[in-house]
DNA sequence: AGTCGATTGCTAAGCACTTAGCTAGTTTAG
DNA sequence: CTAAACTAGCTAAGTGCTTAGCAATCGACT
């Protein structure tokens, strides 16, 4: 009944009765789950010799279909960071020969970012133990719950674009 | 109405019609709401000379109450993350003499943490403006849903403690 | 009383991100 | 055609976290 936030609701109606806390009811609550399932997927990916910015990449790349190549451009468009991160990001998959770079032929700048048979390999073997996963971590929801917890999800993310 | 992770899982459906993607519809928005959430959260903070870690620290001890002060133990109870990053958010908020370290008279091993007068101020200043950015970031939902949506999360955080 | 395991707080090293800034190539305007 | 502005991809440096491991102290048990 009592969690932690509800603690800390309780707290600031104490110490600032002139406040009206009650956002951080959500927002604290967002906050905390979102941060105790990053931590359980990366179980996950551990367990495949991944992480979870590594397995961001090669699923983007998996699920962009063939021949699995991507810009890095559009990967960084894709995930929620830089383009200086997913340039990092590919130094290391590249490393392990997962993914393989090559020069774009239609512009001088640009790179293809291509899926090799290992990193094609490894993705589709992770995926399904990675949505195994998700769907433990989601199993206290019913299919109706989980629904309207993806719209008013939704609904909050649209504000930002 | 189709925002990103809409098109994520149709992706998803046309390579990998033989899994059910579903669950990353709940579990990536609630990723990058999150992530979308901390970023506009920083703002705030930043406006007020602090950041996200620092504000975390000092928004516990003043929610304690009077003396406003807590063990680092207690202040690593109530966050996020490890004894380790507590220790080095301690650093650097006595070098800026938000809060002060003193020996627990009770337990030799143990310290107190206190708030500094300059370190209430802030924190005070900090925390309307705080609120009214959740309060704005939460404004798309209507309090009945606000409600709803803190009920699911309790929901999904409760089967992890 | 004395020892052994647990607890507390910390530093050191490593990691993945950020911002700042670079080079190279492309596009646009005059 | 050329100069300026923009775009793509990257590295360098800095930040805040993590894990590993330290020294000091406490508590329990013989």
């Amino acid at each position: 009944m009592t969690d932690h936030v509800d603690l800390i609701l309780k707290q600031w109606g104490a110490e600032r009765p002139d406040l009206d806390a009650s956002p951080m009811g959500v927002v604290g609550r967002l906050s905390r789950l979102s941060r105790q399932i990053d931590r359980e997927l990366e179980q996950t990916f551990l367990s495949h010799g991944l992480d979870a910015a590594s397995f961001d990449v090669l699923a983007t790349l998996r699920r962009s279909g063939q021949p699995y190549t991507l810009t890095p451009r559009e990967l960084t468009a894709s995930s929620m960071v830089t383009s200086s991160a997913i340039a990092q990001r590919l130094n290391r998959l590249e490393e392990r020969r997962l993914v393989a770079r090559a020069q774009d032929p239609g512009d001088g700048r640009g790179k293809q970012v291509a899926l090799t048979a290992e990193g094609l390999t490894l993705i589709d073997a992770a995926l399904p133990d990675h949505l195994e996963t998700e769907r433990r971590i989601l199993s206290p929801l019913s299919p109706e719950e989980r629904d309207a917890l993806a719209v008013l999800l939704t609904k909050l993310s649209a504000a930002r674009g």
